[in-house]
Order: structure tokens, then C-alpha cells, then sequence
DNA sequence: TATGAATGAGCCTTCATTCAT
DNA sequence: TATGAATGAAGGCTCATTCAT
């Protein structure tokens, strides 16, 4: 006798559970965060199994649809949690820049930093996230776009000071700087060579600066 | 003694089958890439069943098997197939191009082109190729190291020729070029907005012109 | 650190699974293990879809894999199960027995009576297991040499007594042992007719008495 | 659109192919059958597809269907052709023997040898033909029960001789006969360790002495 | 007669999710 | 709130058999 309950997999009906007030859930919510952070990583998202994520934080299977209405979810969480923090983290440090082309290193500096001192992040922010699901990727834009818009805005500024070259196109100039140091992790995190990144961060720099920052400026 | 006059027979090993050279047999595999390409565009690589490649190709489940050692294979195939065209085209087109800063500009205006007017290829390689599967990659690997190395050839043809910047790492200016137009170009496919990237085509050539070109040249 | 408290879990390796301690999970066991006899009787093991099995043990096909690693596993874990029970069975008759040749008539007799009582298991143990694949004959090896050593023991301990000749090779006679009563089960379970084996048991054991035991007891 | 031909496995409207008179024909239905007996040895019935048996006899897979109905009646085929052949050897060596438990003897030495010295042979009457599949069964049926009926002649015809003891039921005496050697060989089939069978007769031979032939002549 | 590409039914197995405890 | 055993839908893949050539 078949029963009725649905199997589908993408319910979207079941709203969001959200980050937990409560310390104590608070607390579990982030072991199972960092736990799929783990798990995701090392065994891609599509072959890790819920399991592996609850035994990693010491929870029972049907202790993460108490926190997480579905796999799903569990991955945009993570991804949510890991890049507020980013951006956060990059809003505080560039209060104290001198003008926005700093701010634009800065971000990059930290980022790449961060990264590059975290492989298990770097695996899953450059290649398990980038999943073709389409709810994964509804679930992801809000706050990548929160990024994208805080490079977007240092260029703006930047054109508004006159340090960033007022010819470029800004929305453009983000994704140039954007695709160029995700393409250089990725390219970190997939390959076999051990090298550090964050000896890249220079060169970088150098390229970016040529790019969008003022002949004047240009030193 | 297995006799020499067929391609497939009953092949239960697991190596890849390689693209069949009976014209007959050429034609039914490109069938099923082509479906393949539609398939995974339309539902996703993990949401697409194989039968659903087998539909669109108009052949028995079973078929796919015959030309195909598994599924990944079939993705893998898909990938070499369009990211072998497109080398070759572009290796065509730059053939008379003047200095290597403008088999720069060829490559990405045909790239871009050629993604600009086909969503579906578009939407392929720029997210359902990207799994996370180490089997995926590691197939995709070869001929995607031989579009980096035509990028990066031109790079360091043009720092020869003195037109790109001596002081500029060829490496990171390869990532640079791809990662910038790999951005705007996936940016566009998730975008629902309608819009045409050829149309940022110039945008993006002005940036990397400034970031890459030797300042006499850069007018 | 993964928790004491559970056997099951989710378990995704390839070991066998193992009998459970847990009464509740035991007495689930061990209606798969009956459904799997009765089903790999009805249909014969290769013709026999474990969905079969989970119908007739009223559980889901999942629930097979909870409990047994893959249908190989099924099988050989059903004959563990019947031949261990012989074995201790045996070993529990034959200790009151008064000499090595009354053990073996003890075993044969119940052997003979345990299977001409019950067709499913002779069908299973007779005729399903006996399948070609390697994998079943190695987890079938260990339980199997047991019940031949038992066989074999008796034949040494019954020469050592006197009451066996000596001049017997005790391996070939665990052969004629075995080798006769499994014929005549075989030929049993394989025919059509209706008869009952149990009424062989006094012309076998007439036979092996003149075969096997010493001229002077030879009454 | 499901095509609405029957997938039956087991259609006996089919009926047999049966042996070709034709020579050349006859020639082919050998080698299908010589390869077949290896194909099954090498791999086991169920784990050896029928494209593996086509190659070995270097034809194509549909042509193994012009000669047999389906893959069981392959196996049947190989069963009749060896162990008619078997038959006609025992009952030609036999027409000489001076009393019918020297024929037995003839038969077991003549039945041990052609295994013992042919692993190819044994492993595939020993172990792939005890298949459960019924209708294997019964097309193997026929043949063995013509090998049985040798058997139990040679002792019905030594009872009537005097030389086998008349007190013995011939059909368990038949079974014993059989059960015995079926059960040495397949020990040695399956065994790892290379020792040879047919060191094994004369303990064979000398237990069946004992427990069939008459007193008197049991020197 | 021979071929072998094509078929598609079928099965083992996985694992996201549920729910009784 | 937490557990984890149970569920069962779903899908990749195999291979006996067919049939157009």
C-alpha cells in the first residue's frame, strides 16, 4: 500500500527554519553549520550523505530537519553563515581605509587570506557551492549579491574619488575583480601542486591596480 | 582471436569509448551529445536521469551505454566535443591576426559569441559542467588545461612582441582574462533579466586593455 | 567521537552487517532471514528480487539494507544461520552418544530429518545456494567446514575407538558421508514424486555401517 | 511508445533448437558449445553475458540465437553433448569388464580421470550447471537421469551376479555411487590448493568395495 | 546464414526524509 | 527536543534477445 506522503524533493512550502535565538539551539545549529562545512568538502555535495553531516556533529539524522528543512538548505546555511562573516569582517577592516582603492585591497587581501588558510572553506565556497540546483542557487543570490554589491559600491566610491578610473564601467570592473581572484582559488584549490595563494595576492594587485585605478595614481 | 571489423560489440569495460569513426555510428553519438547538452542544461547534471538524454536523442536508454562508459562520461564527452570546436575555431581566427593582443581580443569576442547566442551551451558549461564529482573534473581536465594554454600562449606571445606588459605574470593574466569573462558570462546565464553580453563584450576589452596592454600601446 | 549507543545507524560499509544484539533488531533480522529462505526458495536466488524478500518480512526493500550489506549478504547469512543451528544441535545430541558411529548415525538422522521435515530448507540448502558466484562460496566456506569437521571428527574419534576402520582415509570418508546423504536430499527436493526421504534413513545408514564400521562390530 | 513484444525469459513455446545434421552447421554448434563450457567456467553462468561465450566462439551474438533458444538452453546443450559422450566412453570400456562391480569401478576411474584432467569440464558440471533455474533443471534432467540409469544398472545387474550385495537398495546404492565422486570432485574444484584427483580414486573405490560388494569377494 | 547495433525491462542499491518513541 | 530505524521513490546500469541489413 503506497502511501500518500509526498516524496519532493524540492518542497519549497516548508519555509526556512532561520538562525535559532535560543543559545543553547544556536549552538547545535552552528555544530551542524560547521559540520556540513566539513562534510560537503570532503566529499562533494551531491555524495554526502545527511548521515555523514549528523555524525560529524553528533547528532542524530533527523536532528538536522529540526534545524534545516532539507539538504538544501543545510548548504545555503553554510554558505549564509561563511560570507556575512566575510563581509562583515571586510566592512570593519576597510572603516579605517584612506580611500577606496585600499578598501578594494583590503577586501581582496582578506579574502584571499581567508581562503587560502582554509582549504575545507576554499573547496566549498569555489567548487561544492557552485551546484546547478536551481534552489541553491535562488537560496545563494541574496547574500553573494550583498558582496557583489560591497566591491561594486568601492568601485563607485572609488570613481567618485577619483582614484578608480571613471571610464570603466563599475558593474563590470566588479566582475573583473571578482571572476579574476575566484578563478585564481579555484584554480589553488583544484590543483594537486602545494603552493600558498596568498604569495598571488601581489600580482594581483598589480594587474587590478593597472586595470581600474587612475594614470595619475598609478605609481 | 576478437576480430578487427567492429567498433562496439558487447564493451562491458569501463575505459571511455572514445568518439566512434563508422560515419553512421559518429552521427548517433553526436545525437546523443547534443541531447546530453540540452538535457543537463534543461534539468540540472544530478536532476537529469539518463533516460531523459536518451528521450531527447530518440534512442533506448540502453544506447546511451553503447557509445558512453556511465553518465559522467556522457558530461565529460559533451565538454570536449564544444570545448574542442571552439579551440579550433579560435586557433583558425587568430591565425591572421596582426600582434597577440588582438587573438586576445578574438578569442573573447568569439568566446562570447559563441556563449552569447546559445544559452544552452552557455548554461552548460558555465554551471552544470562545474560538479563537484573528482571523476568530472579530472575528465574535464586535459582539454580545459589546452584552452588555458592558447590563452596563455597569447599572453606571453604578446610580451614577446612587447604589446603585453613584460612585468605582468602570464599565469595570473590568463586567469585574469578567463575568470573575468567566465564571471560576466555566468552572471548573464543565472541573471533572469534579459539582457545581451555580447553587448558587454567592449566593456570588458577596454578593462583588460588597460589592465594588460603596454602603456604606449594602451591609446 | 561517534556514539556507543546505536549498531545500526547509517551504515554505508561494505562489512558484513552481522547478527544484532538488540532483541527488538535480532527478531527483525531474523524475519528477513526467514522471508529470504521462503523466497530464495520459491524463486531460486538469482530469479528472486529482494524486493521479494522485503514483501514477505513486511518491510521496505530499504530496510533489507539495514541489515545485511547487499543480497549475497542475505544468502549467506540465511545458510550461518540454518548450518549453525545444525552444528549446535548436533553437537548437543551426539554427547550423550555411547561411540563415534552412534554420532554419526545421530547426525544423519537428524541431518535427514531436519531437512525431509522441511522442504523449504532442504530446497534452500540443497539446491539456491549452491550458486556459482565466488562471493557466496567464500562467506559460505567457513560455516560449511565446520559442519565437515564435525563429520570428519567423528570418523577419527570413531577410528581412535576402533569401532571405524583405520584403514579408512577419514577425509574421503566425511566425502562419502556427506557426499551420499546431500545426493539423496538433492534427489528428494528435485523430484516430483511424493515420498519421504526419512524412510532412506536405514538403507543409508545400512550401507555406511558396512562401509565404515570395524568387520568384528559389524553385526 | 512500449514496444508490446514479450520480455519472457523462460518461453518454452520456443522449443529446442536440437543438434544440426548439417556438418557445417554442426561444426558452429560445436564451437558455440566449446566456448560456452569455457565462458561459463571462466565467469559463472549468471555473471557470464552471452556477447562473452559469441566472442570466444568468434561469432556474433545473434548468431548464438540460430542455434540455441536462449542462454539456459545453452548450458543445457553443453550438459548433453559432455555427458552423452561421457556415456557412450563408459558403456564402450565396460563392454569388456568380467563382472558388473568392475564395470562401476571402470565407470568412477574413467568419470574421475576425464574431470581430473580437465578443471575446464569439472568446474562446469560440478558447479555452474547446479544452477536453480527450473527449466534448467529439467532440460538437464533427461541426460543425468540416462547417467543415473548406467549406474544403477551396473549395480542391479552385480546384485544379480552375486557380486554386489543383494541386502543393498540399488537406487541409495546409486546414490552413494554418485554422491561420492560428485562430492570429491567438487572439493577439488573448489579447493585453492593444486592437488589431483585422481590420486583419490583408489580410497574411493576401496570404501564402495566395502560397502557394496559381497563378503566373499571383498578381499 | 550471419551480423551486431539497438532495445528496454528489470533490479540492486542509495539516501533524503519522516515519525514513533 | 532528540533519536535513528524505517521508508520507498528513484535511477544508473546490465544484458538477454531481436531484427534490419
Amino acid at each position: 500500500m503506497p502511501s500518500m506522503k509526498t516524496n519532493l524533493k524540492r518542497d519549497y512550502s516548508l519555509e526556512p527554519k532561520g538562525v535559532p535565538d535560543d543559545p543553547r539551539k544556536r549552538a547545535k545549529y552552528l555544530a551542524i553549520i560547521e559540520a556540513a562545512l566539513e562534510a560537503f568538502s570532503e566529499y562533494g555535495y551531491h555524495d554526502c550523505p545527511v548521515s555523514k553531516i549528523a555524525r560529524k556533529a553528533n547528532v542524530a539524522d533527523g536532528t538536522i530537519y529540526l534545524y534545516f528543512a532539507n539538504k538544501e538548505e543545510v548548504l545555503i546555511s553554510v554558505f549564509q553563515e561563511k560570507i556575512n562573516r566575510l563581509i562583515s569582517d571586510i566592512e570593519d577592516l576597510t572603516k579605517t581605509s584612506i580611500n577606496a582603492w585600499e578598501k578594494i585591497e583590503v577586501l581582496i587581501r582578506y579574502h584571499m587570506t581567508a581562503l587560502g588558510n582554509n582549504r575545507v572553506l576554499a573547496n566549498f565556497l569555489q567548487i561544492q557551492l557552485r551546484q546547478s540546483s536551481s534552489n541553491i542557487r535562488i537560496g545563494i543570490a541574496a547574500p553573494l549579491k550583498k558582496f557583489y554589491g560591497l566591491i561594486e559600491g568601492f568601485v563607485i566610491e572609488g570613481q567618485r574619488e577619483g582614484v578608480i578610473d571613471k571610464t570603466i564601467n563599475a558593474n563590470i570592473a566588479r566582475k573583473f575583480i571578482f571572476g579574476s581572484i575566484d578563478e585564481v582559488i579555484s584554480c589553488w584549490v583544484l590543483s594537486r601542486r602545494q603552493y600558498d595563494v596568498k604569495d598571488r595576492i601581489d600580482d594581483i594587485l598589480y594587474i587590478l591596480r593597472r586595470a581600474l585605478v587612475t594614470e595619475a595614481k598609478n605609481f
